[in-house]
RNA sequence: GCCGAUGUAGCUCAACCGGCAGAGCAACGCUCUUGUAAAGCGUAGGUUAUGGGUUCAAGUCCCAUCAUCGGCUCCA
């Protein structure tokens, strides 16, 4: 996500570690740093590192008598940054040194976060966040005031060449050391840093502004879903709304897949358990799963996919290479147990229905059909304008061999250079991420961002090599051998909920017509236009346009206001002069005006309009 | 799941150091009959998330549970 206030887009490209914002925003934390220690003289400081739009540090501050971490109150933070200030006064240059092992042990001897850092430093091939490396390791410290901190840099020349007035401490949260769940939690304080106040001021007010973009305010608002208690978390209702929302994605998707070569299948949301064993799922995957229900001595689970279902039905009958591809796609409604605090409105729920097919090709069509697949996404992209988002290859590592991924490093290898050359004779630009695959195959994810930018995973487009072969699936090929054909498992419209919860906020709520909940509101201007409005939207509605009446007993002018709160895009008002004329005055929700337009000519063009899905108003 | 914060009417928020739970909007009723973002008056609406505890007295203090939010971990 691009910095806001970065306003060099069109100049040559800098890395960020090579800007002053960068050097800012890392002397920054350090100060701080220094500062909780003064605070807090046990304090134990972890590491400090600038991030997108600021930086952070973690620190232990030991536990209280009954052995619960501590952590810092609102009013720490605000003693934290006074203390920053008078520090920053100071003019305090950054030095630094390289020093050898030992001397920096000696240094830090009572800091044992620092302490592991050194030790992977020493023994080399493992940087300061714990990310292998392969560069010869130099241990150094930069040193400002009374706070001297292992770093690698770089920084200003002096502590007033922070602006005090561009800064900010934002939020307390734990971090686990390391990023790993088994380690200690640290207590991490947010902050954000610019170059002038201005920048800070615009900065936080690009958050308050992706607030009201927040698919949680506008879902609530817009009346498109909502959690209740007694339902449970991470499993939405659907409000009318909302249900109108999906069944357009359903039926977009299902004009796209025939066109592309799909068929529809549907298969139940439950299955026994040796199931999932034969698929792999209870071995590689349980922890996400529903627990099983135990039913006359055998043990059903929800399913969190659908893939071995589909895998069924490619079972049931003989295939030809000449059958080849063959794709199945269905809507499923999977279950997946999601942490308690892994939930996030709709981006990250328990229930959700998949925009899924499997396509089993031979090896030697892979290629054609995973670009057929990435095309589809592209074609989407198109239709809902999204135009911010990256192709995240992810393949697997080896640690994980076994254990998050099936053991045969052979096929891994072999199918993620399938991927990269594909995508590069696709020349569609894309990032290599290791350890992100599934379980069965490397993956191209296309990563997008929530209104308050967090990264999501929207689109996904994966390899199987693997369950196929668990499934004995298996084809004739022209040699009249058996083989087994390779899956691919994709879903370019996501699931319904994140696909939703995107769009709420790609659109901020004001939907294209074709996708608006609510496409017509017919207001009458007088209680005598009532009957007249009435018979409009009644007329619309029998040309397939969702238009509603306001009849209630709000002035016109209140109805025009809550028809734009609701983000209506098209209004229409109706007096003497249209009953008059068998016309209707447009008012369109970005506030332009047309009056006297015949109603043929307004149901025309709203028709156009939403059967080409189009963007325009 | 972990660290921290929060939870008052359908929504947005008040309620001092513990002392009768309140407002705006929405809903409902009446009056007005209106030309492009809020007419006026009135009525109703609450076991203060849930369950315990302390106290003469709890929205307020304590404990537990649930949910949400900011992160971590994890992910479509």
């Amino acid at each position: 996500m691009a910095d806001a206030g970065n306003k060099q887009s069109q100049e040559a490209y800098v890395p960020y570690e090579e800007t002053k914002l960068y050097r800012i925003r890392h002397s920054t934390a350090h100060v701080m740093a220094q500062a909780v220690l003064e605070l807090f003289p046990d304090g134990k400081i972890a590491i400090g590192p600038p991030i997108e739009n600021g930086f952070y540090y973690d620190f232990d501050l030991g536990a209280d008598d009954e052995g619960n971490p501590l952590s810092f109150t609102p009013e720490d933070l605000d003693a934290i940054e006074r203390r920053m200030r008078e520090i920053i006064k100071g003019n305090h240059s950054f030095e630094y040194r390289q020093v050898t092992a030992e001397e920096a042990r000696d240094l830090y001897r009572t800091q044992p976060y620092k302490l592991e850092l050194i030790d992977g430093l020493a023994v080399g091939g493992i940087d300061e966040y714990g990310e292998e490396t392969s560069e010869e390791a130099i241990i150094s410290t930069y040193k400002h005031d009374t706070f001297e901190d292992l770093c690698r840099g770089p920084h200003v020349e002096h502590t007033g060449q922070i602006p005090p007035d561009a800064f900010k401490l934002l939020s307390v949260a734990g971090a686990y050391w390391r990023g790993d769940e088994n380690n200690p939690m640290l207590q991490r304080i947010y902050g954000t840093a610019w170059q002038n106040k201005k920048e800070l001021k615009a900065y936080l007010h690009m958050l308050e502004e992706a607030k009201k973009r927040d698919h949680r305010k506008l879902g609530k608002e817009l009346n498109i879903y909502l959690f209740d208690d007694e339902i449970g978390p991470g499993l939405p209702l659907w409000q009318p709304n909302g249900a109108i929302l999906i069944e357009e994605l359903e039926q977009l998707a299902r004009e796209q897949e025939a066109r592309h070569g799909y068929e529809r299948v549907r298969t139940p949301h439950l299955a026994k358990e040796s199931l999932f064993l034969r698929s792999g799922h209870l071995p590689y995957y349980e922890e996400s799963m529903y627990p099983a229900m135990d039913l006359e001595g055998t043990r059903y689970f929800v399913k969190p996919m659908n893939c071995p279902m589909h895998h069924k039905i490619f079972a049931a009958q003989q295939r030809s290479y000449r059958d080849l591809p063959i794709k199945y796609a269905e809507y499923g409604t999977c279950y997946r147990y999601e942490k308690s605090g892994e939930l996030f409105g709709l981006m990250r729920v328990r229930s959700m229905q998949m925009n899924d097919a499997h396509i089993y090709v031979s090896e030697d069509q892979f290629e054609a059909e995973f670009l057929d697949v990435i095309d589809m996404y592209i074609e989407y992209f198109e239709i809902f304008g999204i135009e911010k988002y990256i192709m995240r290859f992810s393949t697997h590592h080896r640690n994980g061999l076994g254990k998050k991924y099936v053991d045969n490093e052979r096929l891994w290898l072999k199918t993620e250079e399938m991927v990269r050359k594909t995508m590069n004779n696709s020349g569609i630009p894309f990032v290599e991420v290791p350890d992100e695959a599934a379980f069965y195959g490397p993956k191209i994810d296309v990563q997008v961002w929530s209104a308050t930018g967090r990264e999501f995973t929207l689109a996904t487009n994966q390899v199987d090599f693997a369950v196929p072969a668990r499934f004995g699936l298996v084809y004739t090929n022209s040699e009249g051998e058996e083989e087994t054909p390779l899956c691919l498992h994709r879903a370019p419209l996501s699931t319904h909920e994140r696909m939703i919860g995107f769009l709420i906020e790609h659109y901020a709520g004001a939907f294209p017509v074709w996708l608006a909940p609510e496409q017509v509101r017919v207001i009458p201007i007088t209680d005598s236009h009532v009957e007249h409005v009435a018979a409009l939207a009644r007329r619309l509605r029998e040309e397939g346009i969702r238009a509603k009446a306001d009849l209630g007993s709000d002035r016109m002018n209140a109805k025009i206001r809550s028809a734009q709160l609701m983000k209506v895009p098209y209004m229409v008002v109706i007096g003497d002069r249209e009953v008059e004329n068998n016309a209707l005055a447009l008012r369109k929700r970005d506030g332009s005006r047309q009056d006297d337009m015949p109603v043929e000519e307004f149901a025309t063009l709203l028709k156009e309009r939403i059967q080409t899905r189009s963007a325009l108003l």
